[in-house]
DNA sequence: AAGTTAAGAACAAACGTTTGCGCAATTTAA
DNA sequence: TTAAATTGCGCAAACGTTTGTTCTTAACTT
C-alpha cells in the first residue's frame, strides 16, 4: 500500500543490468570500476525519471554509518537549550547529519534508557547535555567507542570532551560585581547540586566572596533546581529570613523568573529592595520590568562546537584525546543592580 | 574496532541453535512456535548475560516500520515552537517512538529537501510545522500515504490533518478588547503573510473591526515575518506616521519583543502612549517592563494531539479522513491596554 | 505395527544496499 | 599467432532481522 518503491533492483531490471552496477554509477564509482560512458547516462537517466532515493536504512545496516546523531537534553523548551539545540542542528544538517533528539526530563533512569535506544539506533555519534548526577552509564558508552561530546555540563572526573561556558569566571565576575557594588549579604539560588554548572558557579560565587575577605552564609546559598517553582520557592523563603539578603545571584534564568515573581508578590522592588543578577541572557532579559543584568554564554558557538567536535571524532575515526572547551561569558549590566550603602532591606524599609 | 556487536547469530552460536529460534523467543512467540521452556530459559539467560539489543537498522529494513517520527519545525529557537516540541518528543516516547528532528529555518527549500531526507530514513510518519507559503511537497507527501500531520500551520486547500489553534477567535477577541477600550486607529504588526496563522489573525483582526463598524486602514496592516526584527523595524515606522496608532497588535511574541524594544527606544510607555497586545503567552510576559496582555495558546495540548493523531494513523494503518482540530485560545489581560479617551498620541503629547 | 499427529527447531528468503572478486570479450603487445 | 593486458560488467556475500515453510523425531492412535 504505501507507496511502490523504486530500488536498485527495479532500476536494474528496467535496464537489465545488474543491481551492482546501478549502485556503482550511482555512487559516482563509474570510473574506478570502468562502466561505460553509455550505461552511466541510461542508468543516471533512469534513476532521476523514477526520481531514485537510496533505502537509508539498507545503507546503514551495510555501511555501519547512518549520518545521524543522538542528541539528549535535559529541558528542550528551556530557552538556554533550545537556542542551544537551534546550532547544534543547524551544524549538523550542514554536515549532512541528522538530529535524532531526546529530551531526558532531568531524569537519569530516562537518560539512561536513551542512550540505549540511540545505539540499538546505531547514530554515528551523541551529543548530550547529562542530567549530571549520575555518570556510569556515560563510561560504559565511553568504552564501547562511540563518539561522544558531553554539552553544557560535563564530568571533570570523566575523560571525555566537553563545551561549555566557563561558567567559574562568569559567576565569579557577577558576583564579585555585587560585591563591589556594597553587597554583603548575598545569595545564591542554585540549580541541580552536584552538576558541574551549578558547582562551577557557586565556586564562582564563594570565591568572589574570598577575594573580598567576605564570609560565606551558608545558609543563603539555597535551591536544588534550574528551574522556575525553584527560584520562587527559595526567594520568598530568603525574604522571610530574619537577616534576608540584599542582593540575589539566580544560577539560570528559569531562576530569576521565579524569583522574580516571588519578589513582586512580595510587594518589592528590583532593584530598590533587592538587586539581582542571573545567568543565562535571554532576548526578553532587557525587557523585564527592570531590565535584568545577566551573565550571557555564547549560545550558538556552544552549539557548532560541540557538532564540529563530534564530527571530527566520527569521520578521523579515532578517538579524540579527549579535551574540554570553556567558552568566556559576558557580564551584561543592565538595571537590577544597586549600589548598596545600608546593611540590609530592613534599613531600608 | 568499534565494540564487538552480540547479535542473534552469536547467541544462536553460542547455544547451538538457530537465529530463527533465539528471534522467535526474544520476541516472545516461544508459545505460538513451540520453544521448549528449556531454549527459552538458556536464550533468554544468554541475551541477559550478554545484554543483547536488537539492531534497529535491520529490524526496520524487514519490518518496514523505524519507531521513527520526523519532525519539521520552522525555528526550534522559538520559545513557541520549543515548549511544542517538548510535548511533541515526550508523547511519542511515551508511546514508543523517537523523533527526527530538523529545522527548516523559515525556507521551503530546506524544508522540500528535509521531506525527502526522512521519507529516505523511513520514518514512520510526519509531523510538520510547515513554512506554510509552498503546498506542493506536501501534497506530494500525502499522496504517497505517508501518514502526516500538520501542526499550527494548515492549508485551507490540502485535505490534510492539522491541530492548531483558534488563531481567528483569538485575534478578534483581542482586538474586540482593544476596541471596546476606545481604540480605533489599531495597528496589525503581521508574521509570515500567507501562512495560516497570521491570515487567520489578520482576519480576526478586520472582522472585529467590521464588527463595530470600523473601517480598516490598510496602512496598519504591515509586517512580512513572526521575527523580532520585523516587529522592531515596524513599530519604528508605525510610530513616524503622520496619524500614528494608538494601540498595536502583535501576531507573534517574538514581534511584540522587537515592537517593545522600538517604543522604548522611541521614549514611549507602555500602555500610556500606546497601547499593546501579542499573541502567544510566554513565562515571562507577566514579568514585562509592562506586563503584556496576550493570547495564549496551549501549547502542552497542541503537541499531545498532533502526536496521538500522527499515531493513530500509523497504527490503525488506515488514511485518517483527515480533520482539523482547533484549539481555543485565552485572552489573558494585563497591564499593557489602557482606555483609549483621545484620537490619538498627538492629543496626548 | 502402521499411520497419524504433535513437538521442537531449522532452512531459506526477504528487506535494499555495498563491494571484493571473478569472468568473458576485446584490444594490445611481443 | 599467442600471450598479456584492458575493458565492461556481474556473482555472491554481507549487514542483522523476521517469518512462512519444512524437516526430524517422538508420541499417540486404532
Amino acid at each position: 500500500m504505501r507507496s511502490s518503491n523504486v530500488t536498485l533492483k527495479s532500476i536494474a531490471d528496467r535496464l537489465n543490468v545488474s543491481v551492482t552496477t546501478v549502485s556503482r554509477v550511482l555512487n559516482g564509482k563509474s570510473d574506478r570500476y570502468r562502466i561505460s560512458k553509455e550505461t552511466q547516462e541510461l542508468i543516471n537517466t533512469a534513476a532521476k525519471e523514477l526520481s531514485y532515493s537510496p533505502n537509508q536504512l539498507a545503507r546503514g545496516l551495510r555501511l555501519k554509518r547512518t549520518n545521524t546523531i543522538g542528541y539528549i537534553i535535559p529541558d528542550i523548551s528551556n530557552p538556554f537549550f533550545s537556542s542551544i539545540a537551534k546550532n547544534v542542528e543547524k551544524s549538523a544538517r550542514k554536515l549532512g547529519y541528522s538530529i535524532l533528539l531526546c529530551d531526558s526530563e532531568e531524569d537519569t533512569k530516562i537518560e539512561e534508557n536513551l542512550l540505549q535506544l540511540m545505539i540499538d539506533r546505531k547514530v554515528d555519534g551523541l551529543i548530550i547535555s547529562p542530567v549530571g548526577l549520575e555518570v556510569n552509564h556515560l563510561r560504559r558508552i565511553a568504552q564501547k567507542n562511540i563518539p561522544i561530546v558531553l554539552l553544557d555540563r560535563y564530568f571533570p572526573e570523566l575523560n571525555l570532551p566537553f563545551v561549555t561556558s566557563d561558567n567559574y569566571k562568569g559567576a565569579l565576575e557577577a558576583v564579585n560585581m555585587l560585591i563591589e557594588h556594597g553587597h554583603k549579604r548575598i545569595a545564591c539560588i542554585q540549580g541541580l547540586v552536584n552538576t558541574s554548572p551549578n558547582n562551577d558557579r557557586v565556586r564562582g560565587y564563594i570565591d568572589a566572596h574570598k577575594t573580598h575577605e567576605l564570609s560565606v552564609d551558608k545558609k543563603l546559598i539555597v535551591g536544588d533546581s534550574f528551574g522556575e517553582e525553584n527560584g520562587y520557592i527559595e526567594t520568598k523563603l530568603l525574604l522571610k529570613q530574619d537577616d534576608p539578603p540584599t542582593a540575589l545571584f539566580a544560577v539560570s534564568n528559569l531562576i530569576s523568573l521565579g524569583a522574580i515573581r516571588a519578589i513582586s508578590e512580595e510587594g518589592l522592588k528590583i532593584p530598590d529592595d533587592i538587586s539581582m543578577v542571573s545567568f543565562d541572557d535571554q532576548p526578553y532579559s532587557r525587557f523585564l520590568s527592570t531590565p535584568m543584568t545577566t551573565v550571557s554564554q555564547q549560545n550558538s558557538q556552544i552549539g557548532q562546537i560541540a557538532i564540529k567536535l563530534l564530527i571530527d571524532q566520527i569521520e578521523s575515526n579515532r578517538q579524540l584525546e579527549p579535551k574540554g572547551i570553556f567558552l568566556p561569558t559576558r557580564l551584561i549590566s543592565r538595571d537590577s543592580v544597586k549600589r548598596n550603602i545600608n546593611l540590609g532591606i530592613k534599613a531600608i524599609g
